[in-house]
DNA sequence: CAACTCTATCAACACTGTGTCGAGTAAGTC
DNA sequence: GACTTACTCGACACAGTGTTGATAGAGTTG
């Protein structure tokens, strides 16, 4: 849905206003060093005078070729997306066949491991959600994506008599998927209640099992 | 922890800087003004001047109550984290006799309704909690609080043999502490893949149930 | 090659918001 | 009536954003 493959067609305001130039540079200059930043600080401690000094050009001309700080950062989370979006779905290729259970394992741990490739980019994507629209409706199609595959496993599961009943499967989907990306962002963010980098998988994919596959027993 | 009751002994730099004196008029006329703004718009939208306009006085004024505009929300969030906090004492009074299926349901119910009875509170504690260490740790211990009545309940479950064994407790406890935070959020900001209002809790109470006490079958 | 265009660049400006300084006023208190 | 203490705000200094207008150079193109 959301953009092409490689060539990018510059989506609305992002991007340089013109059209194509040798300008290129700098325009790739401006985004490594955004992402260079965000290695190093919170987008909200990087200005856009530190994007244009780290591109080697002064601040109106970083006007040139972005609208604005946030424009930088959305290009970039684009890409992310477009990458967690292949994940996805090679991730419902193999659920597809073959065992559901070891593929719902795999599907989990390709998501986490294409952000956990961008950790840098993916903190700054939750905090560009919170005050920037554009952020938040993309943020929102992403999740949108994986609670509609999801809602489909676990209905399969059921119409198969492989899960048993419960909440809506839409429901269920919805809260696992966003406690995927709370306890993803919690781990990336070192943040003090969190899991360790390598156990966040096991615990993430035990409590999917047993919400899509169990029943709670009765005391 | 971290505050005493009513009389709010001004921790540290919050608070206003002097001792008491009348203008205690003042300080809650900026705390109210804080709240209603919240109401209608996010906090990055709210400047100093808009809080000292609403509580009639000018900006410089403002900043004899409060260092900034941080403090007023931080002390905001502190009474709400207080209340939270009785809200969960209860909670675990309550779990600690009788079902404890049941009784995790209430504490979840109570928790949910404690947050939501302050919605813009939450929602602006989510937000500043990105940009602002002190509001970060502040909700680390509001977190770290659940995770450990969360792994205790755990752990007593496995022990009785009601629940059983999977992921260190407090693992489990805290994907699913994180959880909760991450969908109630969600439904209260509307979000696009969120929960109803209404259906959160039956939601998230039977993955609770099912990651606590039920085994994931296999195929 | 001269006129013309288009990309690219930046100094200087206008604006918004934050936080501080210092000079006040007004209400006790001794 | 002199002195403190709580409180107030105009004026300032700063930091960051985004815009304007002038200009330089690299290609066409007649």
């Amino acid at each position: 849905m959301e953009a092409a493959a490689k060539p990018a067609p510059a989506a609305k305001g992002r991007g340089r206003r013109g059209t194509r130039a040798s300008g290129d540079d700098r325009e790739r200059a401006i985004l490594e060093t955004a992402e260079r930043l965000l290695e190093e600080r919170p987008l909200s401690e990087i200005s856009v005078d530190d994007l244009a000094k780290g591109a080697g050009i002064s601040r109106p001309t970083f006007y040139f070729y972005f609208p604005s700080k946030d424009a930088v950062v959305l290009t970039i989370i684009d890409r992310l997306v477009a990458a967690a979006a292949g994940s996805r779905e090679e991730a419902l290729a193999t659920l597809a066949q073959g065992d559901p259970q070891a593929g719902l394992r795999r599907a989990l741990e390709d998501l986490y491991g294409a952000f956990r490739a961008r950790r840098a980019v993916t903190l700054a994507a939750a905090e560009l959600r919170m005050t920037n629209p554009e952020a938040r409706d993309l943020w929102a199609q992403v999740m949108e994506g994986w609670v509609t595959d999801t809602t489909a496993v676990i209905e399969a599961e059921r119409a198969r008599g492989a899960a048993p009943p419960g909440e809506p499967a839409r429901n269920v989907a919805t809260a696992l998927v966003q406690m995927n990306e709370r306890v993803q962002y919690a781990s990336f963010a070192g943040e003090s209640p969190a899991l360790d980098q390598d156990r966040v998988l096991d615990v993430l994919v035990e409590i999917w099992l047993r919400a899509i596959y169990g029943s709670a027993a009765h005391t």
